[in-house]
DNA sequence: TAGCATGTGCAGACCACGTGAAGGCTGGGA
DNA sequence: TCCCAGCCTTCACGTGGTCTGCACATGCTA
């Protein structure tokens, strides 16, 4: 049960194996999308969050390399991408790891097997392999023991605003979307008024105030970054 | 090529595909140590950095499972580990990554797949996945981030006016129609009056006005692009 | 010169955010 | 069992920034 709360891209234009797979992650507790060509995938990617992308080669219209590459170049996202084909040719495996795959898999697969290597996937993408302690500039999340400090104090957090802390650091220096928060925050359950803002209030107050720099920058309309505070570097 | 002066451990009992792996590995750059047993594999995990391990399962001695546990517990390292192994039985495999593992490979294999692995999760490792900064002459945008600097200044920039910015770059040098660009900014839902023609005034307040070269383009008729300021590079 | 595409500038509406406080829930200790 | 202390949520208010729509200027083309 340790996909909970990943949010999944699947692009399959097999229905029944799509379907079949997708019960499966979501049993889990994984969170799937589903599009069957590429274009749909293409949309989704560029509005959507994913954790992951499972990515079928032979779609219609454009392949899955295609989609890989585009999601690798114009998107600029590294998204883990796990193909899933039944072309079991070394020079099928090569071109899908050139194209920016992180691994593939051959069908018939074991949907366990699936479930694993997905999961090794994510864990290593959040950092959590073996390391627990997150660090960016100054500032330590250490995921153990739920502590938090900056510049050696501890910091003194409430439960909900150590989880926003942890994943804006595991996401740093990318910008949060507030959206992608309040999914992983509180899954279907989101709030009704945005009590978000009130606990970004609180995190700021813990993690800002004190120092000097503020590390917690919001972006109007977009969302939120946790950076290191930046020198005003200019010249040389 | 790309295994240049990387370094990697192989733990495998197995003389003769030991020597033909490290021979591979040498030839693609890899700077490869050898452990024949799970001992000689903790020492040199202890003792040397490697950017990534890759573990046979039955040794003698401890097995390859606790090798990889022991380096994640104890060493508290996360360097990638690829299982090497001749078990194809689902429960190994779903056995190697419960361990900690990131990848798992069944003897007999094509050594180029091996190499397709290793590069992916090195690069993977090194955030060498999908390039977060674009480029344009002294322009640079940073996707992730969501900042953009031109000759190292900061620009100052709406939202709107970043996501055209990055998507005249992402064409560059190539003329993006104004039809394009309404598109992929508002979808179906384009404003009344062009309200493009004010976002691109901004975009090109921000970009060109404090510099000394314009690289924002209009062709009239036609649409906009982005260009290197170079040079009075005409004819053809 | 007329007509069109674009550049320039601005003001109002609107939205998202920061701020702060109050109420209710929960869990632990007395 | 009661009480207390956090904590989460909700609400209300003020504000700053952004987008849009418009008005006018400019310049190019036929």
């Amino acid at each position: 049960m340790s996909l909970n709360n990943i949010s999944i891209l699947l692009v399959e234009d097999h229905r029944q194996l799509a379907q079949t797979i997708v019960e499966f992650l979501e049993e889990t507790g994984a969170l799937v999308d589903y599009a069957g060509d590429g274009n749909l995938a293409r949309t989704l990617l560029s509005e959507h969050h994913y954790d992951l992308v499972l990515l079928d080669i032979m779609l219609p219209g454009e392949d899955g390399y295609a989609v890989c590459e585009h999601l690798r170049q114009e998107l600029a996202l590294d998204t883990p991408v796990v193909f899933l084909t039944a072309r079991d040719q070394l020079d099928d495996k090569l071109e899908g790891f050139a194209r920016g795959g992180d691994d593939y898999l051959t069908k018939p697969f074991a949907l366990p097997e699936l479930k694993a290597r997905v999961e090794a996937l994510v864990r290593r993408d959040r950092r959590e392999v073996a390391e627990h302690v997150m660090r960016v500039g100054d500032l330590e999340v250490d995921v153990a023991r739920l502590r938090a400090t900056r510049a050696g104090e501890p910091l003194k957090l409430s439960p909900t605003a150590f989880r926003i802390l942890r994943i804006l650091v595991r996401e740093s220096p990318r910008v949060v979307s507030r959206e992608q928060l309040e999914q992983e925050l509180w899954g279907e359950l989101v709030p009704d008024s945005d009590a978000l803002r009130s606990h970004l209030y609180n995190l700021r107050k813990a993690v800002d105030k004190p120092f000097a720099s503020a590390m917690l920058t919001t972006l109007p309309g977009v969302g939120f970054s946790i950076q290191e505070p930046e020198v005003a570097t200019q010249s040389e």
